[in-house]
DNA sequence: TGAAGAACTTAGGAAAGTATCC
DNA sequence: GGATACTTTCCTAAGTTCTTCA
């Protein structure tokens, strides 16, 4: 059973078998879909003609606003409403970082520096702002004073090197710049799973097409008329040998094109707000690039086109400075919401949608949103019991979108679904509790259910489950006929009237606040259920183990790695020879001392458990490996010495090293046959051989417990829940509680990004 | 009132960085 | 000390929800 289902057991909501009263006598006639053609059978079973039933698949004919999908994209509409600020906070003196042009003196300019950085640092801390110690400030204005410089702009594309180019039909073809940029795009992912996608191929080319034709056309009247005509494998293996290239700088080199880096972004990494340094998040404007949306998105490929400064707005302060934008360009427009959070934003072409640029996360607006988040949770708890008690009342409601919310929120709350929001034709096709689809459930009497359907970034949540008996009941009049697959389950529902809904309960209470309220119930009864005793690296484990729990209720997937099978055979493998390694020590104490068998029969007992056959399979291992090693060596040694002019290892060096392996083999074989160890000179006694059994067992015993955590996590991604689900407290407390170094858990980012928790419980708050 | 627009959180994969192994 | 494995950070897509407008 899934944790999920597991859940719901516990809570068991109980229902009575009463048939279903028939819904349509108190249904009045509703709209549900303005698109669909007006019938109204006010009081008709809903199955047999309410309109709702039209709802066939419903999609957004366009979410967003139309454009052509190459033309550059419009300056952002101005808000017509200037939101006025509250209050004005008083303006702190100007603590921008002035960075200085030092000429490279390198070691001890680079102490000078980290020196400084450490003091700055230590300013920074002093009069940090600890908004978490305040008292809680109306949140429709988000700043009074906001200063920063803008963002930066990927790099103007550098042309290749004119013996790379594109071939088509095996002729070169030289493109335009323009073009020749969007074709290195799609060279840069030729051995991805994108480049191998038709609907990658056939945007991507539709496209490069158009930048092609808008730029002239090929310099050499090479006419490109097909995809699979081109040939990218020359660039490709230009950028190949450009990420080696890069690869084999020496670790100084990268340091000093780090550090430079870093140097310039200094300026564009923190903003001032408030007055209080902040750092900002994505400063960087995304570079063009091929849209590579997930699953089967119809848009995959397109051009994501480069964004200009004319196409950025700028959020700042009224009286702040208005940073210069790049030469020869200007700024899109100037604005001074302080009803917002971002500092900048732009629209791209794709969806014709926003992109923006926002504080990052361990910023105090951002902290003290993600308080609310939790606390907005936290207050559910109080509401839980009420809500759950109606939904499972309105199960048997005689209005059919009484019913629907029920089972809906139900679904919501048990399996942890999202709201399931509407989406167009050009997006990938994943649905949510809402929009839910007649084939995405299959129900097997009595009462299991199993979802089957593609969630968020298309990753699938399948699960089959025990369900109440009553929302069992409720799914099947849902799926009664006329309905059929590409249906809406719900029919009646979409967010919007969920969350309306559930406002009636608690301000504020959304479909997503049951994720977050029953990820951070759920870590908090599993941290209840671990034992505060054994060492740290054993709570740690039973920590993420609780962490799993959430992820998995969650559904939070990962792909498993690429050398995860392989990894998984070495380990266990290593696992096998620890046994074998300890089977060893015990013969040997037996050649030490024959009676002892009679004395342990118990602790002799695993002797007798290895069979030949895997001694042999461990034997033959051991020695491939010790085999491949010395050939590695060898060449790895040659290799070294042939670049440094020196003289080479000879064959007879490689043989002799064969030699002792092979020695090593005849002692294996022997040793197989006669079931005597040769004894090692540190086994000169019973003692000292039990000393080292124990250290193998404590070996195999960590190793095999990695192992497990290894394979349990390969598929789950213990990430997203502990950044976005689990209360910080919550890991705070149980960090003070067991003794566990808080560093264990959050790693620096997440610390700063949860200072707040950190800073503000104590070992006795629960969430 | 519903659709579109806007603003925010949540999400997995890639890239970069670090630790461990040999 | 280099190769490899693992961890962390970065990137940006993909959701949800709130707000605005006709």
């Amino acid at each position: 059973m899934t944790i999920a289902a597991a859940s719901k057991v516990k809570r068991d909501l109980s229902s009575d078998d009463d048939d279903d009263v028939p819904l349509s006598q108190t249904l009045r006639k509703r709209k549900i879909d303005s698109a669909s053609s007006a019938s109204s059978h006010d009081d008709a079973d809903p199955y047999d003609s309410d309109e709702a039933i039209s709802k066939i698949s419903k999609k957004k004919k366009t979410k967003r606003i139309k454009t052509e999908p190459l033309s550059s994209p419009p300056s952002p509409k101005k808000k017509t409403t200037t939101p006025k600020p509250k209050k004005i906070k008083k303006e702190n003196s100007d603590v921008k970082v002035k960075a200085t042009k030092k000429k490279k003196e390198q070691k001890k300019k680079q102490e000078e520096e980290d020196q400084e950085a450490e003091d700055q640092k230590l300013k920074d801390e002093e009069d940090e702002y600890k908004w978490w110690e305040k008292e809680n400030e109306d949140d429709t204005i988000k700043w009074a004073t906001l200063k920063h410089n803008g963002v930066i702009f990927p790099p103007p594309y550098q042309p290749l090197p004119s013996h790379i180019k594109l071939y088509y039909d095996g002729n070169p073809v030289d493109l335009p710049p323009q073009a020749e940029e969007v074709a290195g795009f799609f060279a840069a992912l030729l051995e991805s799973d994108h480049a191998k996608n038709p609907v990658f191929q056939k945007n991507f080319f539709n496209d490069f097409l158009q930048v092609l034709k808008e730029n002239g056309g090929t310099l050499n009247n090479v006419e490109l008329k097909e995809f699979s005509r081109c040939d990218f494998t020359k660039m490709f293996d230009y950028f190949q040998v450009q990420k080696e290239q890069k690869k084999q700088l020496t670790s100084q080199e990268k340091k000093q094109i780090r550090l430079e880096r870093e140097k310039f972004e200094e300026d564009y990494k923190f903003c001032e707000l408030d007055g209080r340094k902040e750092q900002v998040g994505n400063f960087k404007v995304e570079p063009p690039d091929l849209f590579r949306g997930r699953g089967a998105h119809p848009k995959t490929g397109k051009l994501k086109r480069r964004v200009n400064p004319e196409d950025i707005v700028l959020n700042l302060s009224k009286d702040a400075p208005i940073p210069p934008a790049p030469e020869g360009h200007k700024w899109g427009e100037i604005r001074h919401d302080n009803t917002v959070q971002w500092l900048a934003m732009w629209r791209e072409n794709i969806f014709n949608s926003f992109k923006y640029v926002r504080l990052a996360a361990n910023s105090s607006l951002k902290g003290q949103s993600d308080f609310k988040k939790f606390e907005k949770a936290r207050q559910l708890k109080s509401h839980i019991d009420a809500i759950r008690r109606d939904y499972t009342r309105n199960l048997k409601s005689k209005v059919m979108l009484e019913r629907q919310k029920a089972v809906a929120i139900y679904l919501i709350d048990v399996f942890a679904l999202r709201a399931g929001g509407e989406k167009s034709e050009d997006e990938a096709d994943t649905v949510g509790c809402c929009s839910l689809r007649y084939e995405h459930v299959t129900l097997k009497p009595p009462n299991t259910v199993i979802f089957d359907f593609l969630g968020k970034d298309s990753i699938r949540f399948y699960q089959e489950v025990e369900v109440d008996k009553q929302v069992f009941k409720n799914l099947t009049i849902f799926k009664r006929p006329p309905k059929q697959p590409g249906h809406q389950l719900f029919d009646r529902l979409d967010p919007s009237i969920l969350n309306k809904y559930l406002q009636n309960y608690m301000p504020g209470l959304t479909a997503k606040v049951f994720r977050t309220y029953n990820a951070s119930k759920t870590m908090q009864d599993q941290l209840d259920l671990i034992p505060n005793k054994g060492s740290v690296a054993e709570k740690l484990l039973k920590y993420n183990a609780a962490n799993r729990t959430v992820a998995i209720l969650c559904n939070h997937q990962r792909t498993v790695t690429k050398g995860h099978a392989q990894t998984v055979e070495k380990a266990s493998n290593r696992i096998q020879e620890l046994e074998w390694q300890k089977v060893r020590c015990k013969r040997a104490i037996l050649q030490l001392d024959k009676g002892l068998l009679k004395k342990e029969p118990k602790y002799f007992e695993e002797i007798e458990d290895l069979t030949k056959e895997d001694e042999a399979t461990i034997h033959k291992r051991i020695i491939d490996r010790e085999i491949e090693k010395c050939q590695r060596k060898f060449v790895r040694e040659n290799d070294k010495r042939k670049f440094e002019k020196e003289e080479l290892l000879p064959e007879t060096q490689l043989k002799e090293w064969l030699e002792k392996v092979e020695e090593k083999k005849q002692e294996f074989e022997n040793e197989l046959k006669t079931g005597e160890v040769e004894l090692k000179s540190t086994w000169s006694s019973v003692e000292k051989i039990k000393a080292q059994v124990e250290k193998l067992e404590q070996r195999i015993q960590t190793s095999s417990i990695q192992l497990k955590d290894k394979e349990e996590n390969s598929q789950v991604s213990l990430g997203t829940s502990k950044i976005n689900y689990i209360d910080p407290r919550l890991s705070v407390v149980f960090c003070k509680k067991f003794d566990v170094p808080i560093e264990k858990i959050f790693t620096k980012t997440l610390r700063e990004k949860f200072k707040w928790a950190i800073e503000s419980v104590d070992e006795n708050w629960r969430f």
